[in-house]
DNA sequence: CTTAGAACCGTACCCAAGTACGGAGTCAAC
DNA sequence: GTTGACTCCGTACTTGGGTACGGTTCTAAG
């Protein structure tokens, strides 16, 4: 009985990514996963690789990339098609720091309104909206 | 002819916001917006607040938040309900905490991407997957 | 062997966030 | 006072990212 770490069923791949097993089919159908080999029979068989790919895609949907920019994300770790890499990753770059600093100016809006929002004296206006009108 | 600053039409409105006039009627129908008097017959008009509350919302979803997250953030702003406020904006400075953590970790591995992939000598593996599994 | 619980597969359905459409009303300019 | 652009409103459609369903096939345990 082949016990190896890297034979979990579709199933098993599904919990251990904390994703619905519907969802790496729907993940396959995409693109963004590769539908591996079947050794036993009819039954696909996924590695530790697979649950890492999909708790990637989790994390950088988060971040609000789509899953076609994943998709291109996913490509870029292949080695191969070098410049096309380096020219993705670089828009990619612009694009999270342009994230990064709307995200810092939000913290700093968010940290100052937890600290003078029961505060009368300091009477509030509208520090929120402030904050990120100048875009 | 009454030219004032905040004597927009929806029209003028959506396209200093640079979105889709139907877009704010559709914000409208959600409470994301109120929807103004009418001074001059059937015509709403708009002022410049609502121009920053409209970008407000654009730059908001850009982060992550959903237009449901928003209406909540866009309550903190009123002065009333002190308490929900501070609750709600402590949650919201954790959740952006957490997106900074993981875009920083994403503007390493795609800066180091950018430097190594070219240069053959380095092999890189797999810095994408393998940075953003720690999650 | 049988049989319960997965996996497989296609298709249909769902929700969020808009976008498009079409008929009716309004307004400013000519 | 008509024309053309714009507004209003309701309803329908679209896209992205899944979820659910239901019939069939596997597979492992009893």
């Amino acid at each position: 009985m082949p016990n190896e770490s890297s034979s979990l069923t579709i199933g098993a791949l599904a919990a251990a990514a904390a994703v619905n097993v519907e969802t790496i089919r729907f993940y396959q159908r995409k693109g963004l996963m590769t539908e591996p080999k079947r050794p036993y029979g009819q039954v696909r068989r996924y590695d530790e690789a697979a649950v890492a790919r999909v708790k990637f895609v989790k994390s950088a949907q988060r971040l609000g990339f789509s899953l076609d920019e994943i998709a291109g994300l996913l490509m870029l770790d292949d080695g191969t098609h070098c410049d096309e890499a380096r020219a993705m990753a670089e828009q990619k770059l612009d694009n999270v720091r342009l994230k990064l600093r709307d995200l810092r100016r939000m913290e700093a809006v968010l940290k100052r309104l937890v600290a003078d929002c029961c505060d009368r004296r300091k009477r509030i206006s509208c520090p929120l909206i402030e904050a990120l009108r100048v875009c």
